[in-house]
DNA sequence: ATTTTTGTCTACTGAATTAATAGACATTGA
DNA sequence: TCAATGTCTATTAATTCAGTAGACAAAAAT
């Protein structure tokens, strides 16, 4: 499962990404929107912007936005900044490796060669997903109802 | 990520599978060939057993043995017995289903979109993946030493 | 019968993680 | 100078994870 703070991330995105080249948005607004805890959402937002995922101004019309074009910001991207790795397995984790503690050979076994195949099924959705594609995909999805 | 719990009850299942048509083993033989704390795997065991998937025998020469063919012990199965939901989100999860707490319209939300594709994408591997294909699998990789 | 060998079941526990909450601080704009 | 924002660190309650403990039950060997 994801974590409800890489949800609620993704989700702030999502807002972010609807008003992007527009003026700066409050965590307020964000929080509301989405009905995320204010001071949560707070450090995950910070947490996006450390990492540079996002532009932050303080002061009266400061606020949050996408430091990058919303099609430049995937979805492997953010989970492995919130949750770390998206791998089920440790010793299978392209940028979380860890031996798997009880681990007798890794070469020779059978289930880190399956979990290496979900995962690249995984990162082939993750990869490609960004957050222009998710708007864009709820924009389709609001016109069906 | 995956729980130790059922890494190690995959790991057991691969032991027992190894073993099928063969007298049954005990718990103490299967905690030492794969490390894992004797205690512990018990209970791993149990629940297995519990679930149709073991069958034991107590006194001497008991032990744990396959209670079906190791074709028909796919991994999906033994991932939602030991660890629940396969899927990332509650929203998108077939046999575990939830509603996102913070949701607000759910047939409009590009994030569940996205994850019941990952989900799809991880169980099309999870439903076709048996343990005796994992041990299958070990076989070649040893060759390939 | 009794003892030994196995699994069964329930309860407990310490450590880590999750999902927040609190509050003092820093900066910007009016 | 003050009001409106974001920044940063600490704290906390609840839950989950990973494991441990021990009394019990049944089957086999003696």
């Amino acid at each position: 499962m994801l974590s409800k703070k890489t949800k609620y991330a993704i989700k702030a995105l999502i807002v972010l990404g609807r008003n992007y080249g527009k003026e700066p948005m409050q965590i307020l607004r964000i929080a509301e929107a989405e009905r995320i805890p204010k001071k949560f959402l707070e450090q995950i937002l910070l947490e996006m912007r450390n990492a540079g995922i996002l532009y932050s101004k303080k002061g009266a019309g400061g606020g949050y936005s996408l430091n990058k074009a919303p099609e430049d910001i995937r979805l492997s991207q953010v989970m492995r900044l919130i949750d770390g790795p998206i791998a089920l397995l440790p010793c299978v984790s392209l940028n979380f490796y860890r031996k798997c503690d009880e681990c007798v050979e890794e070469g020779v076994c059978g289930i880190r060669d399956t979990f290496t195949d979900v995962r690249d099924a995984m990162l082939q959705i993750l990869n490609d997903t960004s957050i222009a594609d998710i708007i864009n995909k709820e924009k389709t999805l609001a016109l069906d109802d």
